[in-house]
DNA sequence: AATGAATGAGTCTTCATTCAT
DNA sequence: TATGAATGAAGACTCATTCAT
């Protein structure tokens, strides 16, 4: 009916799907090598490869994609860390809690330059709290601590963990690996990981 | 001969110091209530109840200004955190971190909303990191976690820790309080950092 | 073959023209509650209930459907006018005075909004003047004055009104009412116009 | 102390009141040629041959300095109608009149232009009325009709003119007069003048 | 002939920075 | 060296109009 797109032309679908996907895909794309602070609205429309003023057909405003674009990316990396969970009662204690705080740290060294994003603009973090919230979910991190409380739960469960508050736990695990994760300082190695799984578990005490 | 500034009337000291301070200590207040990309040129200046072209007269811009002011404010809770120190092998182990992670908690809750503005402008953050290193200083989360490293270590020598890696017990430590420190999430009530360094001294082992 | 619009399903008659109508309609309502500068076509087409291209498929673009409905809306308020004039050597001279300021005033409150999105848009102004010329008619505020001239004239046959100069007396009859009517101020009570027509029967003369 | 405008240069006086009213007389001059709508912020600077955000040092956005600009020119025209007026009880009562009427005819050949610039936005309007009722004067229109109606009642305290209401009289000389200003139509003769001054001294009335 | 998404020129406004005084 | 007005480069957003379907 309406007029096709250059940046769509051959794609299949609901074109305003299409392009909306099309232009979360393009902010999304900035967004990993760009500042938020720094992204115009002409940089956003060239990205996609499109006119400067679409964006306003299909969001409220520049924010509005930005956010649509950092929620999306937030799910993901979260669906990820849910389908790498270890199984609770397989393997031993330590392989699982060792393999679960890889995928953490994978987790956050993909996050923190997102969180930068967000705290760059009160304004966006707004918004993006709103809508995660608006969603059913419980806030972005909150899912996370909730996963890796419910795993730790399972295990103690079955046998395999003391019987220490879980929450406290990962608020230990996930703490842990999260400094390790920092932007600043060496990609971790492996055995980084492993003592800090191996201290968790044996504790400080004497 | 150099004017004086109508807000520096009365104050003693070489002018061009007092300035520069004085320019310091308005961006500090500002930076406590406004974001920092929000922050303007012009706020900066009336602020400080100074011209709007003073700024450049001792800072090289609106940034550097901006910087100095963030770098100054996180030596003086890396300062506060050393003086609050408790002094290993006196009390009990656990008093004695207890004490740590109370101090650790307060330190994380001011840095965060700072380290926020940092993230925020990546301009800002590498200013930061060079600037800190420049004074021959480690990095600001460095030194914050060598003060944990070197009180740990120093209980273990004492015989009141366990001897694992040290540097690993900090990490987990610091990173678990961290995570207690988070903007979102109700103030965490005393028992809450209890039950971290209970479950941190036991570990999570069966 | 062509479609049929949405908005005018089950309509009946030529369709170009019902669409060309339907459009005038909408935008006569516009028209009443908005100030021309900020009518946007996008809000044409909503209010019409009908898409944004419909528009340019019935008129040259944005501003000839604006004056088209302006247009219609003067002829109308005149033609209102010409149905209530009272007929001369009837009742007294001075009742049909008063009749005949009240009309003026009702077309005057009517039309001074209308008049005013016109002076808003000079562009506007200027494809009325030329709408209404072509045709064939007299300008709008010349019409009313005609009708006005001729009135006065034929009670003055009568011999019902002094031999002044019928458009001279037509002004400020016209004058009068036309001030009386300004948006601005209260509505004027009767007594006012009653006032109005008494005095310029008996003149300001010593 | 400050940098002094390009288009200041030479001029002197208090730098911020000196670029206020140049700021102001290229709005003026523009308002004449140009219709409101049109006046870009850009067209603002050129006309006073500035740069781009000065306006925005004096004004609070560019509608604030064109509703000053038009405030100060309705301001100037009563004041020239006020000088103008004819002295009561001196000459006779027919000329004094005439001459009035000479008068409010240029007042509202020249204001004609200017209302509809007001009329176009609405927002503008809306400034303009707070703007003169702020200084504690009536509206603009309203200033008007208390002159001629002071002068009709000293000429009836002088035994020239008929006890008629005063008030009424006036709107039926300011509408008549009105009426031949508009902007259509050619410009009226004396003639017409006379003829309208003497029908209203005479009176309809057979 | 209707549809409605795409187009992109054009607008106002902000703000870091300069610089004459 | 303080002052504060001038500068002008961006940036977000709007909207009339086009045009493939």
């Amino acid at each position: 009916m309406a007029r096709t797109a250059r940046a769509l032309a051959g794609r299949t679908g609901e074109p305003a799907v299409l392009m909306r996907d099309h232009l979360i895909d393009a902010a999304d794309r900035l967004l990993a090598k760009s500042d938020v602070t720094s992204i115009t609205a002409r940089e956003l429309a060239r990205a996609a490869d499109v006119s400067d003023g679409v964006l306003y057909n299909h969001f409220a405003d520049k924010n509005d994609l930005l956010v649509t674009a950092l929620v999306r990316h937030f799910r993901r990396l979260v669906a990820e860390l849910q389908a790498d969970l270890p199984i609770p009662a397989t393997a031993t204690a330590e392989e699982n809690l060792q393999r679960l705080a890889g995928s953490l740290l994978e987790l956050h060294r993909a996050a923190f330059p997102l969180l930068g994003k967000l705290l760059a603009e009160p304004a966006l973090l707004q918004r993006f709290v709103a809508e995660i919230h608006r969603a059913g979910e419980p806030f972005g991190g909150a899912v996370i601590r909730e996963l890796v409380v419910d795993y730790i739960a399972a295990e103690q469960r079955a046998g395999r963990l003391a019987n220490v508050d879980a929450s406290t736990a990962a608020d230990l695990l996930i703490g842990g690996v999260a400094l390790l994760a920092l932007p600043w300082g060496a990609h971790p190695r492996d055995d980084r990981l492993r003592k800090l799984v191996r201290t968790l578990l044996n504790g400080l005490g004497r």
